[in-house]
DNA sequence: CTAATATCAGGTATACTGACATAC
DNA sequence: CGTATGTCAGTAGACCTGATATTA
């Protein structure tokens, strides 16, 4: 069995799982991912935020717009180029995000709780560098 | 970094190559990923095929009757159980799948062209239990 | 009667291409 | 000038819930 093909079948279930337990609030996964990365990376633009996760500009900015439209996140300008929005985190955002985190640890218990914590180390150093040999700039 | 991200970073980045590949063609990755179970497993019904990808069987079946119209997959109901269809693959759905195999391949190489053989194949044996870890069946 | 299958209807969120104005 | 950003418009495919007919 191929490895595209298992990590296809691995992130199908995950989504399955986030998908169940944030659809009551009406932010589905890629949205909230987005606000997972925002917590770590404060003030990116939608465009940096677009190619974090392998999609186009417009895409991600429908996305940020509909959690700005909840009150999730803001978008300053830029004071060093005003063409540039820098999306932020708000006390809001923030709130929800810790709001779910116990559930979506859940999740991640729930799929490592057949591998040992060497393992599931060994298993975030392979991703990490399956996902640099993959992230060719260039794919424009 | 969470082991949820990582996944879903590395299924983003390979999401979007195979679109890439496929997108010419007018299949999607999801029914080219249909396409690659019923290689292995022949004579499917689209309910099991919904199951082992964690969607509805609604979603499954529309996916299954674009293949059809394309010509890539046959129904032929069950002589067991009236009730039941049975997908298969035609020549040319076989067809299809050897002619892009090579490029499909090709993204496998590069995902693990940081791996040596054997992290390749500890790779696997860790998702393969993150999957079965994750796939209790009672989510109805 | 119950469970599973297939399918219709309808709706929504995701993602694309193409075009455009603007700012560095 | 060329490149990057943000946006508008239009489209398509992938998902869902709900309802229905049929059959083991």
């Amino acid at each position: 069995m191929s490895l595209l093909y298992s990590v296809k079948q691995v992130e199908l279930a995950i989504r399955h799982a986030l998908d169940s337990l944030l659809r009551p609030t009406g932010v589905g996964t890629m949205p909230y991912t987005a606000l997972t990365v925002l917590e770590r990376h404060d003030g990116l633009t939608a465009s940096e935020l677009a190619r974090n996760s392998f999609v186009t500009a417009q895409t991600m900015n429908e996305l940020v717009v509909g959690l700005e439209r909840r009150g999730l996140v803001r978008r300053d300008p830029d004071p060093d180029h005003a063409r540039r929005l820098l999306v932020r985190l708000t006390p809001t955002g923030r709130a929800f995000i810790h709001a779910h985190r116990p559930a979506v640890d859940d999740v991640e218990q729930q799929m490592v709780s057949r591998l040992s914590p060497v393992e599931a180390a060994m298993l975030a150093d392979l991703l990490q560098r399956c996902r640099q040999s993959l992230h060719v700039e260039p794919a424009r």
